[in-house]
Formats: C-alpha cells, sequence, structure tokens
DNA sequence: TATGAATGAGCATTCATTCAT
DNA sequence: TATGAATGAATGCTCATTCAT
C-alpha cells in the first residue's frame, strides 16, 4: 500500500539526513571529533536512532565516501565521449568542477585521514573510489592504444594526471582566501601542461 | 647567578623533552589519538607539569609546526642557490620529501580547515606554511626574470608548481595504501611535467 | 473453530522456542550477558514479539528454571524406587549430573541471593528447587523407618546429605578449572562418604 | 612529614572504602549488575576517582578475593596446631566459622561467577585461593603418612572434605531462611560424618 | 499477532583540566 | 617547579522497553 511506501520514503529521508550531518561535521571537525551524540543533536533524534540506520560510527563514514564516489563516476562517464586529449582534459577538467562543486564530499573522501579503516580487507570504500579512478585509466590507457600519449606506464600517467587534477581541486577548497589567480584560468594551466606533457610532440 | 641560569636551562631542556615526545606521538597517532597523559608517560612527567610550559593541546601542536616550518624555510633556501630550471625541480622535490617525512604538521597545515583554530584570527601554523610558499614564489620569478621560464605571469606558474607538488603530496599521504606506482618515478613525472612545460622550448 | 485452535497450537509453539533458544543461550552465556535481541535474533523474530509472550527477561528465566526443576523432580522420582541405601546414592548422584548439566539453572536456584527477583515474596523458581529437596527427605525417612540409616533425625541427615552434594555440585561448577581429581571418582568418593557414615554398622 | 603519612593513611582509607562499597554490591547484585558508577556513588566520590586506585572493574574484584583469602589463610594457621584427626576437624570447623562470619568474602570468592577472568594466564585470585587449599591438603598429607587417614589419595581426601565444608558454608549463608535443624549441629555432622570416613577403623 | 521506529538510561573507560600542596 | 588527587564531561555503543501501526 501507500503506507509501507510512505514508510520506506520516511526511512530513506532520515537516513539521508543523518548522512548530510554527519558530512558536514566530519568536515567541519575531523573525523575523530565528531560524536554520534553530536550528529544525533544536529538531526534532532536520539543517539540511538542512528544505530537502526548504521552499523557504527565508521559506516556512516563509508557510506559519505561511497556516496561521492558514485556521483563522480556518474559525472565522469557522463563526459568522456572521444578518446582525444581533448576529451580526457576534459574529464580532467570535470572531475576538478565535481570537487568544486560539493566540496564537502570530496574533503571526506579524498581528505581526510582514513587511518581507522581496518574493518574490511578491501574497505567498500576503496573499492568505490578505484572504480573512478579507473574511468580516468581506461581512458590513458586507449590513448596510449592510438598513439596520442607516447609513455606506455598507463598507470604512471593517469597517477600522474590525478596528482595534478587533485592538487588545483584540494587547494582551491581548503584554502579559499588564497589570492589565486582566475580560477578557470589555473585550473586550464595545470590540467594543459600536465596532459600536454605526455602529448606526440 | 649560577643557580637561576641553571634553572632555565632546566626549564627550557624540559619544554624540549615536552615537544619532542610530543611530536613523536602526533606523528605516529595523529592530533586526536595523542592525549597529555600520553605525552606525559612518555616524558616521565605528570599530566599536570605539561601545563606550566604549555596552556593547552594546541599550543603545543602550535609550536611543533613552527619548528618544523621553519625547517622546510631552511630547507628550501639551502636547496635554490642555483636559480635553474634544475634548482627549481630540486626544491620542489626537497618540499614533496619535506611533506612525506612530516605527515601529520603537512596535513594540518595543507589539508585542514581551520576548525580548531579557534585563538588567533590567522594561525601563527598557517603563516608559516604560507612563507614555505614565498620562497617558491621568488625562485619562478627569478627563472622568469632569467627567460628560463617563458610564461610571464609568476603567480600563476608558482601556483600551478604548488598544486602539482601538493597534488602528489596529499595524495601520497591520505592514500598510502593505494597502489602507487614507484613513489620516486611518480613525484619525478609530477614535477617534470610541470616545470617543463613551463621551458623556453 | 479449526482457525482458533490453529492459532493456539503456533502460539504456544513460538513460546516453546523463545524459551529453547533462551536457555540455550542462558546456559552458554549467563543470565546477565544474554539480551532479549540476542535471543530474538536466535529464533529470528524482532525483539518486541517476545514481550508478547513474556512480561521481561525474567520471566522468561523463571519459566526456565521450572521447567528444569520439573525434569529433575522426575527424574529423581524415577531413580529412587528402590528404598535401599544404594538407591539413595543413585539418587543424589543423580542430583549432581543434573547440576553439572544445567549448571546455570542450578547456580540461579541455589546460589544467587534473590536480589532481582522482587516479583514475587517465594519465587517460584526457589519453590521449584525444595520441592526437589522434599524428594530426597522422604527417600531418607523410609531408609530410618526400614534401619537402613541409623540416625533418627531425618532432617539432619538428609540436610548432611544435600550440604555433600550441593558442595560437590557448586564447586565443581564454579570453579571448574581447578585441578580437580577424576570428577566422577570425586563425587562418589563425596557420596560414599557421607551416606555410609549413616549405615547401620 | 606527618603530612605524607597522613596522605598515605587517606589513600589507603579510600581504597578500602572502594573494595567495601565493591564487596558490598557485588553479593547483593552479581558481579556484571554493577557498574563503576554504582560504586562511586556508594563511596560519594566521582567514578574517574575509582581509576586512581584499580586498573579497572576486574581488579577490584580480584583485590576482594586475595583480600578474602588472605583472611582466610591467616585464620586457618592459627588454628591447625596439632597433626591429629581432631586437629583437621577444627580446621574445617573454622574454615565454616570463617565463611559464616565473613558471608560477603565468601560469597564473593567461592560463590561468584569467575567467567571473566581471562586477563592473566594465572590469575592472582586463583593463586591465592590454592594456598588456602593448600594448608588443608598438607594437613591431610600429613595424617595420610602418620597412618591416620587410609586412604593414599590426597588431593581426593582433601577435595572431597573441602566440598562437605564448602557445601554446608554456602547452604547456610546463600539460603538463611531454610528450616535448618541447629547450625552447629548440622556443621558437626557433616565435619564428623566426612572425616571420620577415612579413619582408620 | 507481529513489527519497525524510537528512546532514555546505562555501560566502562578516557579525556583535559584544576587545585591544594 | 612539580605533583597527586580529583572531577565533569565526553566517548561509542548496547540495553530493555514502549508505542503506533
Amino acid at each position: 500500500m501507500g503506507v509501507q511506501e510512505r514508510r520506506l520514503r520516511e526511512k530513506a529521508k532520515l537516513r539521508q539526513e543523518i548522512l548530510d550531518a554527519a558530512r558536514d561535521l566530519f568536515v567541519k571537525e575531523g573525523y575523530e571529533a565528531v560524536s554520534m551524540r553530536k550528529i544525533a543533536e544536529r538531526i534532532e533524534y536520539s543517539p540511538t536512532t542512528i544505530y537502526l540506520h548504521f552499523k557504527d560510527k565508521e559506516e556512516i563514514f563509508d557510506c559519505l565516501c561511497e556516496e561521492t564516489f558514485a556521483k563522480l563516476e556518474k559525472k565522469l562517464q557522463s563526459v568522456q565521449l572521444g578518446d582525444s586529449l581533448e576529451g580526457l582534459k576534459q574529464g580532467l577538467r570535470a572531475y576538478v568542477d565535481f570537487g568544486l562543486k560539493h566540496p564537502n564530499h570530496y574533503r571526506i573522501t579524498f581528505l581526510s585521514r582514513q587511518a581507522h579503516v581496518s574493518r574490511s580487507p578491501v574497505s567498500r570504500r576503496k573499492e568505490a573510489g578505484c572504480r573512478s579512478f579507473d574511468c580516468m585509466q581506461n581512458c590513458v590507457a586507449s590513448l596510449i592504444a592510438k598513439g596520442e600519449i607516447t609513455d606506455s606506464n598507463a598507470d604512471k600517467v593517469s597517477q600522474a594526471l590525478w596528482c595534478a587534477v587533485h592538487g588545483v581541486t584540494s587547494l582551491l577548497i581548503v584554502h579559499p582566501d588564497f589570492p589565486w589567480v582566475a580560477k578557470d584560468k589555473l585550473i586550464d594551466q595545470v590540467i594543459d601542461s600536465m596532459v600536454d606533457s605526455f602529448k606526440r610532440s
């Protein structure tokens, strides 16, 4: 009936509220400094309620990361149409845009300590993250195959590219008050420099 | 006379012992996981004693960061003597090495929002970090002046370079378990790609 | 008609499932360590459901004890058919065996203060335990009547016997890791010594 | 100075207050049901204070057991003067008296679950308990050597004796309202029956 | 009849910090 | 200068139980 559906909707909504509150807090205070109680206060539920939706604190964190990666993956897939250097650049640009548009997601996933990741041998977080990274790596691999990129080490190339885009993204997010040159110019510069350095000359 | 001097010496020595113990712990365990008690146990004094030397935990951390960034500055200055592209690369490489060697200091300064930096509007920590950035910028400026770098926008160039080195450094710190290619190769690749892209061709 | 009956049968069946699951857990983990949730998980019903059948945790335990002591009584009655010293010994032996087989029930009934037995002034649990004691007393009385036991104080004799068997039983339960001689030998020794000391010589 | 001494005295006194409160509570409520908070409330200190005197809950329990055994050992040593059956009986009687006089100590040590004894391979508790048991065993051994006791298995004999005295002691403590025959008569009966059963006839 | 959602109370323990000495 | 005693607040988490459905 409609009743069951409404319940499911409500449950999902509360779950999302928890995630949103948690993300906010994690970003502001850091993983360790956020307590289940603080999250509970924020959503105006009792701490116990959280445990109806998540096994423990770490699971919340895991879910936040997964969420981010899912969004990112979707965005990247929609962008990288052509197998060209230009396409690659657009993908990287999309990555940066994504980070700047969802800074909280980005912080949680790429900037916070994950020392406490000990539960599962292969954390769900890591898995999801790799899938996003794979997108880029595949693109690079096919460019190597086509001879557009000379360096044949696809791993190294894609990692270097990731470093570059992550560098801009994270600096712009974490230090918004720094006297940056025009953001777009900076982003383009970083991406162009890095991609072009791999171009067949 | 001698008595007072000895006392001062002893006081300074204990202060340094505290800092050393604390640095060790912060690096090993991370800021949140280190307690005053643990520091006290390490130096075999009572927790109370620490408060005679430092206002609180954060002050200890601030002092450590200052100490460490003073080192970075010094290191960068000593390396970039030659105003050559090679010198610049060495400087950037030194920056990355420094970050990897002091991951917790790097993290606090460059990766974390200034959330719990409530004491001073502009934290001493951040200030120190910026001074390090200035080093690089000066180097770039002089390379432009000498014609080694074609792009005349020193701000943009140094920011792009910073993005690159910050990218590698932070990813290696935050995701140590990612299946990286050989670290050195990756670092060199990122630095070479970025610096060479500005070279007069 | 048939519908109602089926419902009653189903209700009784679930009730018994709860008791069975609970007994298992109580024996394995001890009273305090068993939670309603754990019982619920075991039977694959929600915790709430248990409350439809039992007022609370203690009521479950009470029922289990009653159940168990009914068994003890039955066992003792079946054993002590022959009114002989040998029959008495067998009965006592059965008592000890029973205790070792149901250590947690034994513990609650014979070893624990009635602290949390606040519901009824004389707990159903304790009552059941006493009924078992009566069995033995009757047996002793008839042995006195037959002249097999010389001491004419049936109360004293049965209490002394009870002390002996309770002594072995409880020590073996509470201190399982003590370096006991072979359990059977010890139990026999205690029972034989005590019973034989009352024998007409 | 007197100052330091007073401090030491005060510290010891508080420690003892904690132990006394804990023993009381453990006996009334059982190990699991006693919380550090409850102990703290009882002594009107904060929970934290307890941790200045004891590592954790289990250590409190351990200390209580040790305390008991020390007292018991002392009493037994003072009693068993002669190496005669009569001396042995007196020792056993002393054991029972001790239990009846210090029922709380006795309960904690001999009646409570020690499932949670996992910390140290050889718990201090167990060690102390064995020392008390050894007293009796030595006595038995020397009686066997002198030919007063015919059964040559000193372990079995002393364990059987322990079972007997523990049986009376614990039943009298745990079920004070049971319609016992005169306590002294019962105790004597149990001890006499058991000891005499080992006598050379 | 059975349940999912929710909660208040409680747990052992650790924390940074204060205060009297 | 240094400390031992003490504490209030907080931690993640589990509990028995209730209530609306």
